[in-house]
DNA sequence: CATGAACATTCACATATTCGAATGTATGGA
DNA sequence: TCCATACATTCGAATATGTGAATGTTCATG
C-alpha cells in the first residue's frame, strides 16, 4: 500500500533528476549537437561559444547521468548520445 | 545568421525553464494527479501528504510558469492542468 | 461584522547550481 | 623527456531553489 507510494515516489524523484539535468539552456544545446552526431569537446566548445571548462563540466554532469557517453581517440574525446530517447523528451518539452 | 542562432538560444532557455519547473518530486507528484482530474488545494495536501503551504507554493510556481489554471469555487480552489501536454513531457521523462 | 475554513504569501535559512579562474591530467610528437 | 594540445577538476563566489514557520487574504455563514 504504502509500498507502492513510495515507489511512486522514489520514481517522481528519479524523473525529477532527469528533467533536473534537461534544466539548462547550455546542456539543451550540447544534446541538441551531440542528436545530429558525436562531438568532440572543442567542438562543443565552439559551435556553443562557451569555455572550455564550462563544457566539460555541463559533460560530467550529463556523464554521471548516463545521459552521454565518452570515448578517447588519442587526445580528443567523443562525446554522443548514451541513450537517444533523451531527444524525446527533448522534443517534447520544446514550446 | 546570429539571429537565428539567438533566436534558438532564447528557445533552449525558455525550454529550460520548462524542464526546471518539471524538475521537483512533489510538483511531478501533483502534476500526475492533475493529469488524472481536476483538485483543490487541500485535496492535493492530503494526497501527497504535504503540507497545504507548500503546496501552494508549489502551485504558484507553475501558475506563473501556464502550466497549472487555477478556478474558485466558494472557499475552495480547483486546479487543473492548463495545457495536457505537459503529461507527455513528464511521460517520456519517466525511467 | 465576527468567525472559521481554504488558500496564498512572506521571511529566513539551508542547500544546490552555475560559472569563471586557476590548476591538474593524459596523450602524442619533437 | 619536454612540450603543446585537449580535456577534466577544484575552488570560491554569486545566485537560485525548496522548505518550514508564521502570517495574510478571501469567502461563506451565522
Amino acid at each position: 500500500m504504502d509500498d507502492v507510494i513510495e515507489r511512486e515516489r522514489r520514481l517522481f524523484t528519479l524523473q525529477a533528476e532527469l528533467c533536473q539535468t534537461l534544466a539548462d539552456p547550455t546542456r539543451l544545446e550540447m544534446l541538441y549537437l551531440l542528436g545530429k552526431r558525436p562531438r568532440r569537446v572543442k567542438e562543443l566548445a565552439e559551435t556553443t561559444g562557451q569555455r572550455q571548462a564550462k563544457i566539460s563540466q555541463h559533460l560530467a554532469v550529463m556523464r554521471q547521468r548516463g545521459i552521454v557517453r565518452a570515448e578517447r581517440h588519442g587526445t580528443e574525446i567523443e562525446y554522443s548520445l548514451a541513450d537517444p530517447r533523451v531527444l524525446d523528451a527533448c522534443a517534447v518539452t520544446r514550446t
